[in-house]
DNA sequence: CGTAGGTTTGACTGATCTCAAGTTTGGTGG
DNA sequence: CCACCAAACTTGAGATCAGTCAAACCTACG
């Protein structure tokens, strides 16, 4: 079903204009682009890899994660995402998904044909730049990622995982250190720092037990947001905000 | 120094005609474009984190890395590069340098202003996309390793370095799974995989004994590639290269 | 030939995993 | 409103992969 949604425009606008001014005949164009809105259910799959696709997908709200299999089953998560991500830009020029794309929460999403949107990137600078931009700032996400997976032990990978959540949480209007939901559970997070639910769970334990947070089933609280960034090794210039912010 | 260099167009008409065909006009943009080429040390730095750059370096020969650092001194890399890649288009559109580039080996650059080669992407769709698909490729490559070294074992990441180097390097026409020169140190492996050096050697000796590479010093010959694949659980499509193949 | 950087080896330590058994939680149907 | 169930979370004990520390050995190069 193609309708001309409101929400989803507004939603694309919003993001686009994180990363710079648009002009109203950019808006204009955005406004115009066909749009498939759809709920999906908890963990189901938007995109699957090795799956061809011909659209991109917008998360309009609820949670979503990307994600990598290994041949023995192993699973490593590599970005989660929020409302207001763009979730499969890369299928805006690349035929074949290197990865999955996959629900956390119950969710909803707007679907743009990629051709359409390469047309409006081609017909606009603006356009063109904030979708570039928000490629950039993808892969300087999974840059910080190797880095997190790769040298940090257990406890700091959490911390920062938990440091980048609430930053973007926040950012999109879902909560402040003070008090979020972290909507993963324990075996998710193993996934997204490569550890195990087991030793997730008493990592958790160790940082509430220094007072650095407190949590309820997954509501959670930051009690010290300078020790909690320190542990975590957490800087967030990764994520480019200063673009957001200077807007 | 603001050159037309010849060799540095060539370098990178090659590069993004590996994304598709470009036009005349397309490759004459391209030409028209300001080169700074330079020549670096082993070791020396090219960008680093949190710097400003308003231009972009193509890898002109010689190698080179990403790498990001922890709090605490932890070094990680998170790519690596040889001649044809572009090491820095991230600066194409965003101010600071979220990670450093390092050269590995002795190396020559061309350097472009970030506003030209904006602005011959603006003028071109082919040189966009091809942009485009370049950083996607990028992602994408990052993604990978998020996965290898949060999920496979020290045996399996070396490994799967190795299979992907090659591959790379053998596109690049610097040598095949036969016969190539990993210019890398056993450190730099080791940062590369999130290791120690000591584990790094102890693997690479246990690669050995069992059949699946030798090397003398730096060089390497893979003597099994299927197995080797199959142990790095290596599936080069994240690399898409079926887009350099069509064109 | 002497030196520095890189590689190799050995013995010991420790973080994280594994396996396996509980316990709590939230949702569902009676 | 309660009983039940599945999924998620916790806990404990033992195993293991990879890290640490420290010394020795190459090898290219000045």
């Amino acid at each position: 079903m193609i309708v001309h949604d409101e929400v989803a425009a507004r939603a694309l606008i919003q993001k686009l204009e994180q990363f710079g001014p648009l002009g109203e005949a950019d808006r204009a164009t955005i406004r115009a682009l066909p749009y498939a809105t759809r709920t999906v259910r908890a963990g189901q799959h938007l995109v699957r890899e090795g799956s061809t696709h011909d659209h991109c997908c917008l998360l309009i709200d609820g949670y979503a994660c990307r994600h990598k299999m290994t041949a023995d089953g192993g699973r490593q998560i590599v970005s989660f995402h929020l409302r207001g991500d763009i979730v499969d830009l890369p299928h805006l020029l690349l035929a074949r998904a290197d990865h999955n794309v996959q629900a956390i929460t119950a969710a909803t999403i707007a679907c743009i044909p990629a051709d359409r949107l390469r047309a409006a990137a081609r017909g606009s600078p603006a356009i063109a730049d904030a979708l570039w931009r928000d490629v950039l700032i993808d892969a300087s996400i999974f840059r910080e990622w190797v880095l997190n997976v790769g040298r940090r032990d257990a406890r700091s990978r959490i911390a920062h995982l938990i440091c980048e959540f609430v930053t973007r949480a926040a950012a999109a209007g879902l909560g402040s250190p003070d008090r979020f939901h972290l909507p993963l559970t324990q075996e998710q997070i193993a996934d997204a720092t490569g550890l195990t639910p087991v030793h997730v769970n008493r990592m958790l334990q160790s940082l509430g037990q220094d007072g650095m947070i407190a949590r309820k089933r997954r509501d959670f609280r930051i009690l010290d947001w300078r020790r909690m960034r320190e542990i975590a090794g957490f800087d967030d210039s990764y994520l480019h905000r200063s673009l957001a912010e200077a807007a």
